[in-house]
DNA sequence: CTTCTTGTTACTGA
DNA sequence: ATCAGTAACAAGAA
């Protein structure tokens, strides 16, 4: 469920807590959730985060990087020395600066999904849970991080993500629109959240083939990818039903209240009051409104000013 | 009990 | 090659 926001979300916050701080431990509980010699981290210190999609990589001094993904409900948490093995929860306000809804996470960490535990040399943790152990941590030289990225598409919110990027990715093929864009190997970063409501922004049937749209509707989509990515960075991500994604700090994000039509399956469209559809489309759950998202109206509009009738 | 859900990979058959 | 479909992975909700 985290997806590109809420991975740079936790980045960001990784970013401004973990630069300088030395790993003096490592515990793995489950095996599956960690790949690598556990020993090559010790004593190192952590100089550098980035993210490509939903993976973030954390760069240790001695070049190798600590590769996360969390999957379906992956978490990072971080603990500060103060508060070791608890959430420094506030209700109301997150360490971001965001209204957050009351959490029910009062057991604090390690609980019973913690998966690792780093323990850094000022008495400092990083709980990486994982609820249904999809999520892992690699440990990689820079040319293994480099062999395992090598296939994915640019990141959403690189410079070079331009819409003639993103068209000469959809020209070629006849898959539909959503399920093409959930593929990482094209698009780094979206997931189901941000494809179904991008999609319903730009107006466009999540069924639509994509060589069915044209450049100037790619231009619309790419600018809807974009904004709502940021947007959804700037709420802190999104916390949404049945996710487990939270910040480092144990709170909340907010773009769950800003969904357009993902999980709003029969709820009013929030531009024509019809009700949101929900069906499927390579396998994944779609969530598209039936009025304001009409198959082809984009293709038979596009066709008609194709030849000069508008 | 069964079915469904999620992101990703791996596999099968067209 | 390319793609659709599906199992697998895990755990919980309905």
């Amino acid at each position: 469920m985290p997806e590109l926001p809420e991975v740079e979300v936790v980045r960001l916050f990784l970013n401004s807590h973990l630069i300088g701080k030395t790993i003096s431990n490592l515990e793995i509980i489950s095996p599956k959730s960690f790949s690598g010699d556990p020993k090559k981290i010790i004593n190192q210190k952590i100089i550098k985060t980035s993210r490509i999609g939903k993976q973030l990589s954390l760069h240790l001094a001695n070049n190798f990087i600590l590769l996360f993904h969390l999957k379906m409900t992956g978490q990072i948490i971080y603990s500060p020395p103060s508060s070791r093995g608890t959430p420094n929860l506030r209700e109301g306000v997150s360490t971001l600066g965001h209204p957050t809804p009351l959490h029910s996470f009062s057991e604090g960490w390690p609980n019973k999904s913690t998966r690792l535990v780093f323990t850094f040399s000022n008495k400092s943790q990083l709980f990486f849970n994982d609820q249904r152990k999809f999520g892992w941590v690699k440990l990689l030289t820079p040319d293994e991080l480099f062999d395992y990225q090598k296939n994915l598409g640019l990141d959403v919110l690189s410079s070079k993500f331009t819409s003639k990027y993103f068209y000469n990715q959809i020209e070629n093929t006849s898959r539909p629109i959503k399920t093409v864009l959930l593929d990482q190997n094209k698009f780094a970063g979206i997931g189901n959240i941000y494809a179904n409501d991008a999609l319903f922004l730009a107006k466009i049937n999540p069924s639509t083939s994509s060589n069915k749209i044209n450049l100037k509707k790619s231009e619309l989509l790419v600018h809807f990818l974009k904004k709502i990515m940021m947007d959804s960075i700037k709420a802190g991500g999104s916390t949404a039903k049945d996710n487990k994604y939270i910040h480092p700090d144990g709170s909340a994000g907010t773009h769950q209240f800003s969904f357009q039509v993902y999980q709003r399956n029969n709820e009013p469209c929030l531009v024509c009051q019809t009700p949101i559809k929900r069906i499927k489309i390579g396998g994944r759950g779609t969530f598209y409104c039936p009025k304001c998202q009409k198959y082809n109206r984009s293709v038979k509009r596009d066709a008609r000013r194709t030849e000069g009738l508008i």
